[in-house]
DNA sequence: AACTATTTATAAGA
DNA sequence: TTCTTATAAATAGTT
């Protein structure tokens, strides 16, 4: 929708990239935007240019807390978190010693489903996606780019 | 874009909102794809329609893990992410410690930034987004959307 | 699900 | 870069 059809291809030149980048990403942002007005969704959108610059959108009406900390959450919210943590932790410990040992234990049942982008400091990114299982022993699955190690804070 | 100019409101009947939801997050899709495609950017959108339906795109070039498993994880990625399960449980620790003891220690120094979307079993889902810092004593964020408690598996 | 009249997004140009 | 505008693309209302 210009002045010429393009092809959906990478943009080799840098400059034209940074531009459609911006240009789309407002676009992107703003179809998000109407799409949580018009039909009441919750949508989270999360995106690093290929320079690593780093923006995201989140349904206003889930960002009641912004600008808030865990001050703002009531004990029995602050235990329901630690309980999560502490389950997915022991899934993630469960994980190591199977596979220390060799093991393979995997069986996934559904259940909680959890993405998730991550921006370190040095400007690195990493996209990765979590699934975390109810069932006692939750596998879990985890993606990155593939070109670098998980980078966690 | 349609045979008519639309306010960008909540559309109150709940079939056309439904049909709204459909024609427009295949349009966000695409856009996102095709904005991962010329601009090499990484994306992850979650959504969740009215009724709890949930999709989500992620950046092809982030998905190269799709469909493994902890069992691709190797140890040193293991640890890593104990770890960092680890100093956020710690942090989720300190918080609740600190808001029993109606103490403040909350200082925003900038770093890690997540953001997640969480969809439980029962269909219910939940959005938040934690910004996980560096210092020693790291806060957090949380959002949800102010109306459910937090529901974390 | 398909069909189009229109609106909207945006590629190329200024 | 920010603004313009011709054109492609998305989609609201209809069938």
């Amino acid at each position: 929708m210009g002045r010429g059809k393009i092809e959906i291809k990478k943009i080799e030149n840098a400059t034209n990239r940074q531009v459609t980048y911006s240009k789309r990403r407002n676009g992107l942002f703003k179809k998000a935007q109407e799409l949580t007005v018009l039909c009441d969704a919750k949508v989270s959108l999360i995106m690093f240019s290929s320079t690593g610059k780093f923006h995201e959108f989140l349904s206003p009406n889930t960002s009641q807390r912004m600008g808030g900390d865990l001050n703002e959450l009531n004990i029995k919210e602050l235990q329901a978190l630690e309980a999560k943590m502490d389950s997915s932790l022991l899934a993630i410990r469960e994980r190591k010693e199977a596979k220390l040992d060799g093991q393979d234990g995997i069986v996934e049942t559904g259940g909680y489903y959890e993405s998730t982008m991550g921006l370190l400091p040095n400007g690195a990114s990493n996209l990765y996606a979590l699934r975390l299982y109810q069932n006692q022993q939750p596998p879990l699955v985890l993606h990155d780019d593939g070109t670098n190690d998980l980078r966690l804070a």
